[in-house]
This record gives structure tokens, sequence and C-alpha cells, in this order.
DNA sequence: GGATATTGTTCGCACTTCAAACAATACCGG
DNA sequence: CCGGTATTGTTTGAAGTGCGAACAATATCC
């Protein structure tokens, strides 16, 4: 039950319904294919005649074309129908504190080609070196077919409408209109987005697996920092000033430790990597600066070290972990009290080691969850693995050929 | 940019476009009448032909009526077009622990009668006494008009979508299927909500004046316990198991005081009313349980009579004020920091005081809120003397007839 | 080889927006 | 009082849509 907003409202005009159904006609070939048009036309309720023009339009846009025919147990064989992705790419890149990962890949998130450098931190030579760098890949891995965009992931805050990053702490950036610098360097569009939010945008729109299809889910990424994002109704919460979704910065206790943010107890200096590891080495964060020790007390030695550790009957280390659970199922219990999604999906390095703290987990979200039911809500382990950032960077360029077109 | 749900879409039919546009007329009217055919068509970008068809339809639905014919400088006078609200009559209940108020009123929500008793705690006792006092209600002060449902709050979680109130501690109820009760006993349509989120929905949908017209925010509401509710696109987030919003759980300090849902630490153990005059008192929460205290200390202390004391220079009763008004703006804050929302209404007896309370609570927004933007969310008071319970109970009802069609 | 089943296309119809012409007022300046 | 002008609201034909039914094109089965 929307209300709609009488100040930015989109009257129908005689093609919006062909527009409305042409889009969900190519969101069911991109769920289903191959589907054949008769299988379509079943699924939207629809005739057949309608959807065949539909089809033919979708065609002749080139965001579909007609595969094989298909096998059927009696009467004329369908023809199939396929998403055209393998022609498109789309470039991501995903700045992060020490590296900086560059995708090549196609439209539906396909891998092309991948490279990792140490990040750059002069924004001029950081904008040449990235233009260099995509030039070549394109040109030695790009077969010749066009590129729609450059997706840009970075930590920190940033306006997804007008493309510049407000602060980006780790990075030591700060109002930087990076999307006009890149697109003057490169001729490329370009999109930016937030590390935890774009991870959300990648569960939302990668395509079709076992796990996909919720649209009402919060993604939770537990590495140097915490990031959030929060889909609701199938759209990513933004906000006003585009820093919703940071429940990283939520208290989990007022005198607890110092956090990056500057303020004390945040759920993220309960449950960072760092606030894991100084548990196990017995560091005290409520005095230093958190920045001084990352440099120099660290070392290299990381979280994943720590749950190698952890399996291999290290009890202090199995101990780190744990305690790191609980504050991080304290936390994913307000989460649920306050957005009640459909299920989480949680990532980063401390959940590796999930099969050692679901119990520890578990146990915390039932603390406080409200009701029986918060506390079954489903949680979902993603692999690492799989680069959500940088899908959530191709999403910023891909997705918006298959939403939903904007109407009353 | 919203993904289209393909496990539940609604295609476009050839009447689609059509029903997009006379709602979008229909809520254009509501916001601006009276207003007539020929500004509505420039407001909506649209012909005067088609308008005029739109207009006949809401005419021939009977939601607008035409009214007199207005002034022009020059040309042919215009004809008004109204809502029709004054003969389409609401019932809201709004059920709190000590009494339930009773109100009728118009689909506009104008006020025509409001009554308020001791709450009868038995459920049949209290159906068949609700059911009695609606019947001479609408008898009384009907004027012979139909009215269209039950709009029923209550505090504490409740399924909307099957009408079954799961769990309302401070009435003892729990898993009781009122809808079908109050429909059956009346004959009228019935639904229910939560309370807090009740009132975000009288924000959302009241008739237009210079506050309203948000489609993000949040709406607080902080009483015997913090009730909130959030909307996000003009929408009122519910969530999986229709708890969501409940940030009066969310911790402040794990080792804080003890909450009514059992946990510590709780934003309400902080805020809530008996907070207030716990604090006032000396009384010792972490150690009772908070139910017990609500009867046997307080007596009929209130805290608008705490806020009386505090204007009239008792300065411990001002200090209660301010203690409470700091958690309240870390919570704000976390809220922001979240939701990050256009902005966010504030009401419930302390917020009478908000011109002593004001710059604690800024303060300590500004204390955690991640960047300046977030500082400077606007903060709106409304008023208690709105009825806002009853006006989400009645928006309940009327809210569906301007709601948005489903499409995509 | 005819009956049957399924896919994909075509065509008339009903419904929609859209642009333009039209009728209905009203005011103004002589 | 009368034509000129401006504005509101209606009507009309054209073009874009979904809907239903008939149709052609395959394919399998007996």
């Amino acid at each position: 039950m929307r209300k709609i907003n009488t100040r930015d409202f989109h009257v129908a005009t005689r093609t919006t319904s062909r527009d409305i159904n042409r889009h969900i006609a190519l969101n069911l070939i991109r769920e289903h294919q191959p589907i054949s048009r008769a299988d379509l036309a079943r699924r939207m309720n629809m005739t057949r005649g309608v959807v065949s023009v539909l089809v033919q339009e979708l065609i002749a846009q080139a965001l579909i074309y007609e595969g094989a025919t298909g096998e059927a147990a009696r009467g004329r064989k369908p023809t199939f129908l396929h998403i055209r992705t393998h022609d498109r790419l789309v470039v991501a890149v995903d700045v992060r504190f020490t590296r900086t990962y560059l995708m090549l890949c196609d439209f539906s998130g396909r891998q092309l080609a991948i490279e990792t450098y140490d990040t750059v931190f002069s924004i001029p030579e950081f904008v040449k070196d990235l233009a260099a760098r995509i030039r070549k890949l394109l040109k030695r891995q790009g077969l010749g077919f066009t590129c729609e965009g450059i997706g840009l992931v970075v930590p920190g805050m940033v306006d997804q409408r007008t493309g510049k990053i407000l602060n980006a702490p780790a990075l030591g950036w700060r109002d930087v209109d990076i999307r006009t610098k890149l697109a003057g360097a490169t001729g490329l569009p370009v999109h930016i987005e937030n590390s935890g939010r774009a991870s959300a945008l990648a569960q939302l729109w990668s395509e079709p697996t076992e796990t996909t299809g919720a649209h009402n889910f919060v993604y939770i990424s537990v590495s140097d920092g915490v990031g959030v994002g929060v889909v609701v109704n199938g759209e990513l919460l933004r906000g006003r000033d585009h820093i919703a979704g940071e429940f990283g910065h939520m208290p989990i206790s007022m005198d607890g430790p110092r956090c990056m943010c500057g303020a004390n107890g945040c759920w993220e200096a309960y449950t960072s990597n760092l606030a894991t590891l100084s548990r196990y080495f017995g560091w005290n964060l409520s005095k230093h600066s958190p920045k001084h020790l990352k440099v120099a007390e660290r070392g290299s030695f990381t979280v994943l070290d720590l749950v190698a550790r952890a399996r291999s009957k290290d009890s202090k280390a199995l101990a780190a972990l744990l305690s790191t659970g609980r504050f991080l199922g304290l936390g994913i219990a307000t989460i649920i009290n306050v957005v009640n999604p459909d299920c989480i999906y949680l990532t980063g390095e401390i959940i590796t080691a999930w099969d050692l703290i679901e119990d520890t987990v578990r146990r915390a979200i039932a603390e406080r969850a409200l009701t029986e039911a918060a506390t079954r809500t489903p949680l979902r382990v993603t692999s690492t693995q799989e680069y959500p950032r940088l899908r959530g960077a191709a999403a910023l360029i891909a997705a918006p050929t298959f939403a939903a077109p904007r109407v009353a």
C-alpha cells in the first residue's frame, strides 16, 4: 500500500503498459532462460499473441536473441529465447585500503579477466593509472565488444547520484568527484557506490541461483569495518544523504571500545577484524586510536590466520572468535528487530569460520530477538571468493537495463 | 531502481494505464482541492480531454464531486472538484493499558465524535462491549451515512495480514484473532495495526498540511514504551513477521537497565516514561521488574507532571528530563545512520517539553551521527492532542482507496 | 496418413493516450 | 450592445495497447 508522491509522479502514457510488460518479459527470460514464447505467455498470464510482439521488440532492441529449438513431447517445437549478455562488457573496480581489484565481465556478471594491484592514493595518479589499465584490459580481453560502463566501489560514503566520494577515511579521500574525472579519462559512463551497499546490489541482481530471489534482505560484510546494505521491496535503501544502512555504528555499549568513527562502543568496534585480533593479542582498544594499532602492531597476521589457529585447537583463538561471534549475533538481532528481513546474508573473513561460531551467533540472536519467528530468520553465508564487491560494481552498470519502469 | 519480483508481479492490462492515471488524479485532487479539470491537466502534464474522462469516472465511482464554480480573471469559469469524504464514515479504536479510545470520523480523518472508557481485558467482553458502543455511536452520530470499516490499534505485535494480535504484553493478549471476532460482532471490515506503525501511517496519509509530504521518514512515539514506524518510498515498513521498526529494543548499553522485553539496556529502558520517572524518584530499575514498579510505586504521577515541575524550576525534574533527552538523541542518531530519513517526527509526553530538551537531544545526535548532513536531519514535533494513533487507525480503512495500484 | 497437440502469427475488437478542433463561458474595450 | 480574446471543458479521429479467436506451421501418435 504505497502512497503516490504528488510532487514526483509518473503519469502513464500510451506506451507505459508495453514498457511494463516488456520489462517483466525481459526479467522472466533472464530468470528462466532458455524459455519459449509460449512458456513466457503462460508465466505472464497473457496471450501468446502479445508476447510474440513483446519478444519481437526485445530482439529489435538487441536485449535478447533466439537460440536453438527445444524438445517437446508433442506438437511444434519451441524456439528458445536467451538474454544477450556475452557481447556487452562491464568494467568493475573495487578500491580497498591495501589493494585495488579490477575485473572485466559481461552483462551477466561472468568474469572474463581479473587483476589486482597496490592501491594508488594520489587521486590524479589513481585515475590516470586506472584509465590506462582499463584501456589495456579492453584491448586485450575485450574481444572487440563494446564496454557499457565502469562500476567503481569504495569503502566509505558516496553520493551515488552525483558520483562524488564524500568521505573514504581508509583511503584518505574526501569530496572527490571521481565520476567526472574517470569518465573524462576513459570516455565511459561511470557509476560509484559504497562497498557494503554494492555487495547487497550484487546479491539482489546476480544471476538466479538457489539462494537468490529474496527482495527484502540485509547484507552484512564483516571485515576491516562492518558494511551493511539493506534491500526493501527489491530496492536498495540509500537515504537522503546516501548513508542509510550504517548499522556498523549503532551502539552495543556506550562505554565500549573506541571506534574509527570517533564514537565509543559501535558494533563495528566489537566485531571488526581488528577487534577480533585485539581480543586474541590482548590489545587495549579503548585507550589507543585503532588506526595506530592497525599499522604498528598488527603486522601481517590476519583473521584468516586466527581462524586457522582456532581450527588447530588453539583455544585462545577460538575464544576470540566466539567472543566476536556473540557480539555479531547481538547486532544481527537488532537488525532483525528493526528491518525484519526475509533473510540475512553474511560474508567476511570471520564468516569463513561459520561452522565454529554459528551456535554462538544464533544464541546471541535469540537473546535479543523479539519473537520466536524473528529468531528463525534465515542466515545465509556467502563466500568471499565470489568477489561480491566487484559483482556489485558490475551490477551498477547492468541492473538499470532490467529495473522496473517508474510509474505512478 | 527496483528489481521486478519474478515470483510476484503484476502485468499491465489494457485498463492499467487508466487505473494509474485515475489514482494520480484522485491524489492530486485530494492534495489541492478545490481544483479544476484544467488545473489538474496542467499538473499531470496531460490534455484536458483525458482528464475530463478520468474525472467523469471518479465521479461515477462517487470518489469525488463537482462543487461551486471558481473565479477566473478571463474566460470561462472553472468548476471545482472535491474529494467525497464527509458521508463515508470510519470507526477508529485505540486500545491502551489504562483506557480505550473510540472515535468516529469521516474519510478525511475529520473527527465527528470521540469517547474513552476503561479498557476491558477479557477478550469476549471487550468485543461485545466495543461492538455495542460502535453500534450506538453510528446510530447517534452517523447521520445515516455508511461506515466503511473499523481500524483497531493495539500496543504490541500484530499480523496485519491475518488480523491477529500476536503479543500485546501491556494488555496480556496473545494470539487473538481480533479481526474475525470484531468483524463478526459488527458486520464491518476490520483492520488492525501496531500503535507505533499506525501513528506513522497517520503522518503519511493525513490531509496535507505544511509538515506532511515526506515519503521517507521515521515516526517516534515516546510514552510507556517507545513505538517507531518507518516509512520508505511512501510505504510503511512491516517486515516478514510484521515486527519491523522495533527500534525501541536496540541496545544503548548491554549492561543497562532491565527492559520489559526481557533484555537489558534497550533504548526503551532508557527513554520510556517509566525510565524518566525513575530518574526523578531514584528508583533502581536494574534490579526490579519494571512491571512491578509501574503499578506499585508510580501512583498517578506522570511525565506531564514532571514536565510541569521542571518548568517551575525544579532542577531535579529538569535533570531527569535532560538525562532522558540525551539518550533519546543517541537513539535518534542511530536511527538516522541506519534509515537516513528525510525527517523524523516526534511525539509523546516528554516531547511536550521539547523547548527544554531540544538542545540536549541535538547535541546527543551530533555525538553519534556519521555526517554533518545527518546531524541536520529535520526533527518535527507533533502534538499528542491530535490523537495520532486514532488517525492512524482511520487511515487503515481510508488509505487503500488512495494507494498506488500495484504494477510490474 | 489422418487425428491430435503444441508453437508462433495474424486480425478484429475494446480500451487507452494524444493532439486538435469545437462549444461554452466570461471579460474587455469600443 | 457587439465583436475580440482568453479560458474551461467536450468531442473527434489517429495511433498505441491488450485480448480473444482464428490461423498456419510443425511435430507426434496410432
